[in-house]
DNA sequence: AAATCTCTCTACCAATTGGTAGACGTAGAT
DNA sequence: ATCTACGTCTACCAATTGGTAGAGAGATTT
């Protein structure tokens, strides 16, 4: 009981929105959860609504925190993106219902999109700017580097969250399994960033 | 009115789950939308849990057939995959609800997962030779077939179907766009397929 | 000591939920 | 003509939903 009930309304409210979905978890079903009674949430957040906000903030917060510090180190090349695989990967597996609330709120007619999304946009404006820097360098295969933002996105978050996908497989949700995957998406990613002489392959010129 | 009732509801029923989700669509409210009243659904389907079933069911068909078709034209190397990531695009605009519903049910923490697991496993097996093959003939980069799979389906279902994220990162949802996103994908698959040299540059030995 | 503030609670409430029971009309079979 | 099966409906219902009103306990301020 050392965190104070705010906290713990928040806490247990991103567990259950990012893993049953919104629709899904009832003020009651939270309360219970808790131990408390779902006045005291009202209390604290005045509608349902207002709670899911409050914990896309929250989230936003943690995810863009922990790309911040990624960021900070200055690597390049493969060695960033790889990085940046560990760090998803380590989420998938410490907080599963982070990468889960993100996927809720992304998906299509929702309406709190924009709410994560304007506190994402730094984080991917920089992911941009260093894909164009590598590019650039010569170490990544030149391309549209917003296109290639989302390609990326898409592959890491998916083998990373797409448990169910990956059970249905055949691949067991093991850390063995999981540490497999891993190492393969990089490999998977190593071969799609790389380019193949010295120079490009492609023009480089966008449309 | 020449769709008879129950496919009226098991469309409507699909449009519904598959955009807003399970949870989240009442059966009043997929009633009212069809002009008929809740009962009528009740009549077809014994409960809402059955009817999702049965939407399952009716979007694995489609899907089964979809790569059915696709697969028995007996396409090879990235030619095939350009088809399926061109079937997958066609889906996501003229039916983005079919797979708005693989996205929902193949959340974490649903318990629906293995319905449509069980009847699109075939085809997944199907990939999976493909991809062996492929390796075999020595046109794609070799490595482990399934995690193989999981990334492309990752990317490709990712790419395909997150609208949000896409709208996050300032690319229009147009016609233009979709089919800009659709080239860009290949470009982004041909390079991580495409083998380095006339061999392998990675040993291919898994673990 | 009184007043105020903070937090959690009990007591309700109107609306909505999935679901049951059964009336009613139509069409085909006997 | 009657019986039966089918499909849709009205009438309900108990449980659950998000939310309001305000009591009460404990600490802090005046």
């Amino acid at each position: 009981m050392t965190q104070p009930t705010r906290d713990r309304i928040l806490d247990a409210a991103l567990r259950a929105y990012g893993t049953d979905g919104f629709a899904a978890t009832s003020l009651d079903a939270l309360a219970d959860q808790l131990g408390i009674r779902k006045q005291t949430i009202l209390y604290w957040f005045p509608s349902k609504q207002a709670l899911f906000e409050a914990v896309i903030d929250a989230a936003a917060l943690d995810l863009v925190k922990l790309f911040e510090t990624e960021a900070s180190r200055g690597l390049a090349g493969l060695d960033q993106v790889e990085a940046i695989v560990g760090q998803v990967f380590r989420l998938a597996v410490r907080r599963p219902e982070l990468l889960g609330l993100v996927r809720e709120v992304t998906r299509p007619g929702s309406l709190s999109v924009d709410r994560l999304a304007q506190q994402v946009a730094p984080a991917f404006d920089r992911a941009r700017d260093f894909l164009q820097r590598e590019m650039d360098a010569g170490r990544f295969h030149r391309s549209d580097p917003t296109m290639l933002l989302l390609s990326l996105y898409s592959t890491v978050v998916g083998v990373a969250t797409e448990l169910e996908v990956q059970r249905a497989m055949g691949l067991a949700p093991t850390l063995r399994g999981t540490v497999a995957r891993r190492r393969e998406l990089i490999r998977f990613l190593r071969a799609a960033l790389t380019p193949r002489f010295s120079g490009d392959e492609t023009d480089g010129s966008w449309r």
